[in-house]
DNA sequence: CAACCGTGGAC
DNA sequence: TGTCCAAGGTT
């Protein structure tokens, strides 16, 4: 016995559901390419609809199968993400896709247990992937989804202790059939009707039971715990040009920024040293400011015109859209004047 | 498990 | 302008 509200769900999907690149139609019984749904749930980790789009189209242009991903140069899909952000997505797409092509004869495996081993493939996308691209009826939980269910039941617990609570309401609704459809209905009422402020309550094909909103604590929930506070982090970063190349370098493979296409720079902290890449006069042009998830940086732009051999990095041509936002800004900077000045 | 890991848009 | 937030994963 399907629960009544999984019904109302998905006949509010079928009138309303988004008409997204990656997607097919509500009830449509043709599955899409496993491949685009994968590209599409890591492109849209902790990343909104809008920013994904133009990307998703331009990796679907660059690589059509998981076949051409997988042979690609590590630059050249590195430099395809550049903009996108957390660049650890798109080290292991490609590691994923290697994955898929060497160990799995260049097909995702169909159960949400076999893509949880691959990269970048965690407990919502292995659900996700399971759940759109080959109808099984894995408990798809997201941030949306941990917004609708914590309303549904007016759960007070806050995150992420109430994960539990969360997922074992999702799985109630979660239905044998079109599970897919269903997924993807409890994200676009997330994404639409029920946001995380000022939710249109009005329209909410589950707004009859909802207990969130009954007890006028919807817009309340989820609750989390509080953030920590972002500290300051400063250090310079060095542009030197030798006619039209530029001194660039990839970074480490771990960490911040990892394994993109980057100026040279000092450490960043409290305390900035200075720390270029060979003696020169080195000239300041201007700051850039710049906010990562866990701290702000003020970075100090320094510039010279240069010598042929470095310590550190290459004299290259710069595709500047290849460059993280960050480094954006400095060449900007650099190249256009005054506009990023902090 | 909490910290780490980007970015741009909305308010 | 600063804060919050978006289809999380990894360590």
């Amino acid at each position: 016995m399907r629960d009544p509200r999984t019904e109302r769900l998905a006949a509010w999907y079928g009138a309303n559901a988004r008409d997204l690149p990656w997607r097919v139609p509500p009830g449509d019984p043709t599955p899409p390419d496993p491949y685009r749904v994968w590209l599409s749930e890591v492109m849209l980790q902790q990343t909104t609809v809008a920013a994904v789009r133009d990307y998703f189209a331009r990796f679907t242009t660059l690589w059509p199968t998981v076949h051409d991903l997988a042979a690609a140069e590590d630059a050249a899909v590195m430099a395809a993400w550049a903009g996108l952000g957390y660049y650890a997505r798109a080290r292991n797409l490609l590691k994923c896709a290697r994955a898929v092509v060497s160990d799995h004869g260049g097909r995702f495996p169909d159960t949400e247990a076999a893509l949880l081993t691959l990269p970048g493939i965690g407990p919502y996308t292995a659900a996700a992937i399971a759940a759109i691209a080959f109808g099984r009826p894995a408990v798809v939980v997201d941030g949306n989804v941990e917004r609708v269910m914590a309303r549904l039941g007016a759960i007070q617990t806050p995150l992420p202790a109430a994960k539990p609570e969360i997922r074992a309401l999702a799985a109630c609704l979660t239905p044998e059939v079109l599970p897919g459809d269903h997924a993807q209905a409890v994200m676009d009422l997330g994404a639409t009707l029920c946001t995380p402020r000022k939710p249109t309550c009005m329209l909410c094909p589950l707004a009859d039971g909802c207990e969130g909103r009954r007890l006028g604590v919807a817009e309340s929930l989820p609750r989390k715990a509080p953030k920590v506070p972002k500290p300051e982090r400063s250090g310079f970063v060095y542009l030197a040009r030798l006619g039209d190349l530029w001194l660039v370098e990839t970074r480490p493979a771990k960490g911040l920024l990892g394994g993109m296409l980057a100026f040279p720079t000092s450490d960043w902290g409290a305390h900035p040293a200075s720390d270029p890449p060979f003696d020169a006069p080195w000239r300041e042009v201007g700051q850039v400011r710049h906010t990562f998830t866990h701290f702000h940086l003020t970075l100090t732009v320094m510039t010279a015109e240069t010598r042929a051999n470095p310590d550190r990095g290459n004299f290259a041509p710069l595709d500047p859209d290849a460059l993280p936002t960050l480094f954006g800004k400095a060449h900007a900077l650099v190249t256009q004047g005054s506009a990023a000045t902090a």
